[in-house]
DNA sequence: CGCTACCGTCTTGGCGCCAAGATTGGCAAC
DNA sequence: GTTGCCAATCTTGGCGCCAAGACGGTAGCG
């Protein structure tokens, strides 16, 4: 009776995690994937319900996003789901940038056969949805990528600020690769980023990277401004 | 009665702001500050008592704190001061030396004559603590100088993510400044970038503010561990 | 007919209680 | 003398209730 109208979000994900935290994650990832929409109230009592908890929990979880810029709260007036402009999204992508750059240089020391194998097979991969016009499974892959050079880097601290920009960025990805020549662009970029990593040329890769991700921005830059709220 | 038995923070802090997070910052401050020390038990009910708050509060202000990597919490064992090793702290000034070398950058383009007069302020107060063996004051005054370069930059998103990082860190700037010799260095190297800066020049603003962070970073890692808990 | 003030409702803010798990100390057995 | 077990205690985890503030609709007044 309880977990019937589970409205909004699946709420199995959180077994096993501690609840704030857990709450928390069910909930960025019901922003991230659009099930609550830019500027979406979010009801404390409402998400508790749906995630089978309480409202304490959700309150610390609301908190919790909005430390992340996620969710945005005004006193005893509630949360919202955080609306970012181009610009924002462009000064976000601007300091993903610098830190990408840092992963991408310690990404080329550090290459290994196996995450050389698994980089190729994604560029691969992006190559074929590209042909086929699959830009939803395109931009998956793309992330792949990224997060694989993160991993291949170890480095704790700029994986947990990149996992914060992605997540407040990532529905700007989904709208720079329906930019008409885009995507082309993006898997050129792509294939010179793992060309520069497999030799090794950490100043290459470097300025490969910078080279995409200025791209990127570039492309945000030119989507228009949502409509003014009026 | 109540507020009374105020022991580890004083309560005044949080007037105005939301709990949650008013409470976190208040948290912060200390453990930052010192009241708390590394590993040290963050019992949630004393935490309360000390801050005139209820446990729900306190637990949603630890979990953001753990979000920032400032405590650590285990299920059912409660939370504890994080404590950073030397390693840590140097992948965390070597993010921190990505994102103020972008931040420079910014400045150098946009560094206005209030800015400039601000800085070079800074800088001879520096100089003027320095002479004293003020290393106390020097120290803040360098949290101080990359304060204000951080200001003109204007940046929200890189702000928010130094804050971070310098939050985490902020124990390891008290100990390299202690490092003998280490002072008159880093006086060195932060004329280095006010010169840069006041001359515009984004180039030489970046290589001297990387000069100065790889400094820094070199001397964190000369720190020992510390001993193994046992 | 339009404006304003009031009232009801909805949502947040704050708090305390009860149950479950972990830790520690004492006690007994080997 | 040491070791293992058990119980008391402490702390966290989860939950619901009550008060305060904001919002919207309606009625009354100009």
């Amino acid at each position: 009776m309880q977990a019937l109208f589970t409205q909004g979000i699946s709420a199995p994900a959180l077994s096993g995690r501690r609840s704030i935290v857990a709450v928390a994650e069910a909930l960025r990832r019901a922003i991230t994937t659009g099930t609550y929409a830019p500027n979406e109230r979010l009801v404390e009592e409402d998400l508790a319900r749906s995630l089978g908890t309480n409202r304490a929990v959700v309150r610390g979880a609301l908190a919790y996003l909005e430390h992340e810029q996620l969710v945005v709260r005004e006193p005893n007036r509630g949360a919202r789901v955080r609306a970012f402009s181009p610009a924002e999204a462009a000064e976000i992508l601007e300091t993903r940038a610098a830190l990408e750059v840092l992963v991408v240089r310690r990404a080329a020391e550090r290459f290994d056969i196996a995450t050389a194998r698994a980089c190729t097979a994604i560029v691969a991969a992006m190559r074929a949805r590209h042909a086929e016009h699959d830009l939803a499974a395109y931009t998956e892959l793309n992330t792949q990528f990224h997060r694989a050079i993160l991993a291949c880097a170890e480095h704790g601290t700029v994986v947990r600020l990149l996992t914060l920009l992605h997540a407040q960025a990532v529905r700007y990805q989904y709208r720079t690769v329906l930019v008409p020549g885009r995507a082309a662009r993006s898997l050129a970029e792509h294939e010179a980023i793992l060309a520069a990593l497999l030799a090794h040329d950490a100043d290459a890769a470097e300025s490969a990277m910078r080279a995409h991700l200025d791209s990127v921005i570039a492309t945000v830059r030119t989507i228009a401004e949502p409509r003014h709220l009026g």
